[in-house]
RNA sequence: GGGGGGGUUCCCGAGUGGCCAAAGGGAACAGACUGUAAAUCUGUCGUCUACGACUUCGGAGGUUCGAAUCCUCCCCCCCCCA
């Protein structure tokens, strides 16, 4: 659970930090906003997105931003974009994104919140967190006291100019995405009028949209605030963040398993593993360094850390030790596997002609249609207790239960147990 | 409002009456090799009651023995003109 983060005395300052580990890509003006840390409390908002009742571990990244920020003492606000969910970010974008209503945003908040409080500590002390929501101050305005408002502030002009609008003329984009921008601009100016936010970090897709809130902030409030970005994080393979066969990984145990996310950053291409320690834990810089220098088969080391440290945090020390046995139980031989990922059935299911494999392997979660499972099969991918299977018409029956379990295996890393109940 | 181009299986992208469940590439998955990594080679990659059947090519109709391919209407996107 959330331990409010102790500061780091390795480092000489929050932004040195950031840049050794990986988070810095762009500050509008890192001298005087590291002086500015130095000297005192300073309140910083990322945005999140609730376009989905669970974050992803491509959430990761700006929470760990806001995690670190807290570690030095400072403030961090994370707004959730209830109003701006219902315009779409045009940035990094190649199409219109749907667009959410209100009411499903409204649950994806409750959601999202408590994930977040997994990391930073909300609370009313001078650096707890802050969550909030950008439709307490966006929803209340009329059109045209807005565009009166707040609209005469931004040239259209400039906002051709900036990457994220300029991308999307080629494939076009809305005039209600077009303004994106502004509304992002008036949170952060809001947040600065209101709760005195000085900084906003965010992904470098939103550069322009943070120098626009900067801009927006001068004018109206004369505040001089700042920005910084961190790099959109890829795999070494050229992925986005957090993407399986079996879809995202979200931190949400119930659409990912502990156990899933715990395999999931095992198995992170070695080229990723640093930069990863880096990011996504707030191990120490020395125990990181030591973990970097590990070549061939002992980066699994690295791995196991990088695994452990992320899922304690997202899912907490039991949870993780469990995942951890659980993978033992199946890659390294171990005997315990109480915690391997397994579904329960009726003995009974067993009976007579018994129960169809391709069945079996669908219900489990193994394989997403009967065809996959017999292309499986066939290319003798599937394993019941550790036999390969040839036969497309295997049963499961009684014969297969071991100590009340049937083991089922599909490739080398799916792995499922089905517990045989009365 | 006028003119032009376009919407294809996860993505990109061929196909313009039967030889199309639909080329090619990417991603993904499996096998071999390995370190639960990468690279490489091989295979797979719509569903099913599976040597056959069924459902797919923006949506709804129609022509035809037969359509992703032709016609009609509708929806959406891009470009040029007004």
């Amino acid at each position: 659970m959330s331990q409010a983060a102790q500061p780091t005395p390795e480092f000489s300052s929050f932004v040195e930090e950031m840049k050794w580990r990986g988070f810095f890509e762009q500050c509008t003006d890192e001298e005087n906003l590291t002086q500015l840390m130095a000297d005192e409390t300073v309140t910083a908002y990322i945005g999140f997105d609730p376009t989905a009742d669970s974050l992803h571990v491509g959430s990761l990244v700006p929470i760990m931003g806001l995690v670190h920020l807290q570690a030095y003492g400072h403030k961090p606000i994370a707004i959730v974009g209830g109003a701006t969910a219902m315009v779409g970010d045009p940035s990094g974008k190649t199409e219109l994104r749907k667009m959410a209503t209100l009411e499903t945003i409204e649950e994806n908040l409750a959601g999202v919140k408590a994930q977040l409080s997994h990391f930073i500590r909300f609370g009313d002390g001078p650096s707890d967190g802050l969550m909030l929501n950008n439709a307490d101050w966006l929803r209340q305005w009329g059109y045209i006291d807005f565009l009166r408002d707040v609209g005469r502030h931004f040239s259209v002009n400039q906002m051709l100019t900036r990457d994220s609008v300029k991308s999307r003329l080629e494939t076009g984009l809305s005039f209600i995405e077009f303004n994106y921008m502004i509304l992002q601009a008036y949170d952060f100016m809001v947040l600065n009028r209101d709760y005195g936010c000085r900084l906003q970090m965010g992904g470098n897709d939103q550069w322009g949209n943070i120098c626009s809130g900067i801009d927006l902030s001068r004018r109206v409030n004369r505040n001089e605030v700042y920005g910084l970005t961190y790099p959109l994080i890829m795999t070494a393979s050229g992925e986005k963040m957090g993407k399986t066969a079996a879809g995202a990984v979200w931190l949400d145990a119930q659409r990912t398993s502990p156990y899933d996310f715990f395999q999931y950053w095992i198995n992170v291409d070695d080229r990723d593993v640093s930069r990863f320690l880096r990011l996504y834990t707030r191990l120490p810089k020395a125990e990181i360094e030591q973990l970097e220098a590990l070549t061939g088969a002992d980066i699994r080391d690295a791995k196991k850390a990088l695994a452990r440290a992320v899922t304690t945090t997202v899912h907490g020390a039991e949870a993780t030790a469990d995942a951890e046995k659980a993978a033992a139980a199946l890659f390294s031989g171990n005997t315990d596997a109480s915690t391997v990922p397994s579904s329960e059935r009726p003995a009974a299911d067993f009976a007579a002609p018994g129960l169809g494999l391709l069945d079996a392997l669908v219900a489990a979660g193994l394989q997403k249609s009967k065809g996959e499972a017999r292309r499986m099969i066939r290319q003798g991918a599937v394993r019941v207790a550790g036999e390969v299977v040839k036969d497309e018409s295997r049963a499961l029956t009684a014969a297969d239960f071991d100590e009340g379990r049937i083991v089922l295996q599909v490739g080398k890393k799916r792995h499922h147990h089905i517990l045989v109940i009365p």
